[in-house]
DNA sequence: CAGGATCCTAAGGGATACTG
DNA sequence: CAGTATCCCTTAGGATCCTG
């Protein structure tokens, strides 16, 4: 798998030459406490405020309306208010949401993959390292 | 969660039932200011702690300790200190950790991949809210 | 060199009350 | 219903000094 490479192919499996690349911009925009979560239950299809409030559990509506806003705003999710009373607001993916979404299905794809053998990996640590402090 | 839903097309493009999966374990791993940057300097190959700090601007130590510590806890990275003097800590990716930075640069191409496009959706949000507050 | 121990602040985010 | 507006508090993380 690993080449015997020390630092000469640092292009190699990195995709960029020497800086953060883009890793950080991602992170930025998914990597709060619930744009990720909102994502993906709008891959699931469109959804209004309330729904959304009520499928994700633990998000207030102060989170939920700066979350859907920022994504809004990055032109990640298209947001249509009908003018009824009461309001009704749809939120749905835009395509570059949807692709994002898929992104993020890769992670956690790796999460479920790795899960047991991280928790085993951290007991195993925390056995050895009992004695610290 | 509620069962009385009349959601029909749940389970198609959502790789989970109705839970929110294990996004937010990745996330509450990767999600942080400092791992992912460590983890894609470690995907270039070997690095001693001073080699990490130096080519991550911005971290300091203490971050740096406690990012390769966890990252060391989980099983994503091996730590091998040799007992010389001055000491010497070498870090390199385990094959978890090498597939994790793989999920991760998908991560990045999405962002290269959008970047653009997202910044300008930002620039035609602020302008046409330019009269909210 | 590779950390540990402390101190301290900025900000993310929760709870609650109000509004169009 | 879909938000706003405040208050408040926890905590990630920076700065600094110390050690084996």
């Amino acid at each position: 798998m690993s080449a015997t490479h020390t630092e000469v192919s640092a292009q190699v499996n990195g995709p960029c030459g020497d800086d953060d690349c883009g890793i950080r911009d991602v992170l930025d925009r998914i990597g709060d406490k619930w744009t990720v979560l909102v994502i993906v239950e709008l891959s699931k299809g469109v959804r209004r405020f309330r729904e959304l409030h009520r499928a994700i559990p633990g998000i207030s509506q102060r989170m939920l309306t700066l979350t859907t806003r920022r994504l809004w705003r990055d032109g990640l999710v298209e947001r249509t208010a009908h003018p009824t009373i009461p309001p009704q607001v749809e939120y749905r993916l835009t395509p570059m949401g949807r692709s994002l979404a898929e992104a993020v299905e890769r992670l956690a794809d790796w999460s479920r993959a790795y899960k047991d053998t991280m928790a085993h990996a951290r007991e195993q640590w925390d056995a050895e390292h009992a004695g610290d402090a």
